[in-house]
DNA sequence: TGCAATGATTGCGCTCATGCAACTGTTATG
DNA sequence: CATAACAGTTGCATGAGCGCAATCATTGCA
């Protein structure tokens, strides 16, 4: 129980556990919106307002693949694009109501999932899981970049 | 800390910071082998020898396009192709040598990251954790599937 | 004020994934 | 043995994602 490789191997089994449930909270969306998609919802969610090039940055794209995706976005009804009043040669990308319900659909699925593992430990476990967890999360550092962290690099 | 709500938020912060160790290694093979494929070899991996119905059935695709999967797989050398002998219908997938790899270093590097992750918290708090997340994936059922739930559903 | 720098878009070409329908080859069944 | 059932493949079409190069619009600077 002391060996390092045997406990990373626990921690292996749980996070196979946690992508089946991202895996099942990103199905239920698929039909609205591609995974690439989603990537920028779930930026834009997470970040606040960007413009595009912020955007192309963070998922590791060129630009012009950045503003397609975003096109589909604003067509889609999920995401609103401005230009920024003080330097009109940025954009400024915000959710809409429905791009937000889009995101807020995708982790209270995966928060009522997770719920409802939880349900079925006992109420000690709950409390060591929680406190082992946050330790986990202090040792990996703060989410260097946040919500997003969920899917990048998950692309095509 | 004692809230079911706070509690399933340690889970879901732990979860992010998995999910980004499971994309990079994932995009550490991104430019061999695309999403789809790589849940094909994962999958093959964890079950051994399918054919392609069985390969089509567990991603929910066509069996079309399975086979343009698999097909590219082949070229790459990572996915041998033959006749089951007892019923020619069938296919029997398998991995080469060079398949094993692709799926070995996938995993290698999450385990890496996980380990480096544990690496700076307390022995304590490695044991607590390991024993916290047997409970957890003990709760979750045992892995419905296995290895591929990784990337499950995770398509496009 | 004119030119350079910068952000975003558009045109072009490519690969991959996807479904459907038609077809080939193999096995089982009457 | 002929036909039906079954596994897999192929043709066809569509759409998403991707990069590169060229272009447009805006801003900053000399």
């Amino acid at each position: 129980m002391d060996d390092p490789g045997r406990q990373a191997d626990a921690v292996m089994r749980a996070a196979r556990v946690l992508m089946g449930v991202v895996a099942r909270s990103v199905a239920e969306v698929e039909d609205q919106v591609s995974l690439p998609q989603l990537r920028v919802l779930v930026l834009v969610a997470d970040r606040g307002s960007m413009n595009l090039g912020q955007v192309a940055e963070a998922l590791g794209v060129h630009p012009s693949n950045a503003t397609r995706t975003v096109e589909r976005l604003v067509v889609a009804g999920l995401l609103r694009r401005t230009e920024d009043p003080s330097d009109r040669r940025y954009l400024a990308l915000e959710l809409t109501d429905a791009g937000h319900d889009v995101v807020q659909g995708v982790m209270g699925h995966r928060r009522e999932a997770i719920a409802a593992i939880m349900s079925s430990m006992t109420s000690a476990q709950r409390r060591a899981l929680a406190r082992a967890l946050e330790s986990f999360a202090a040792a990996a550092g703060d989410p260097p970049h946040g919500e997003e962290a969920f899917l990048l690099g998950l692309s095509h």
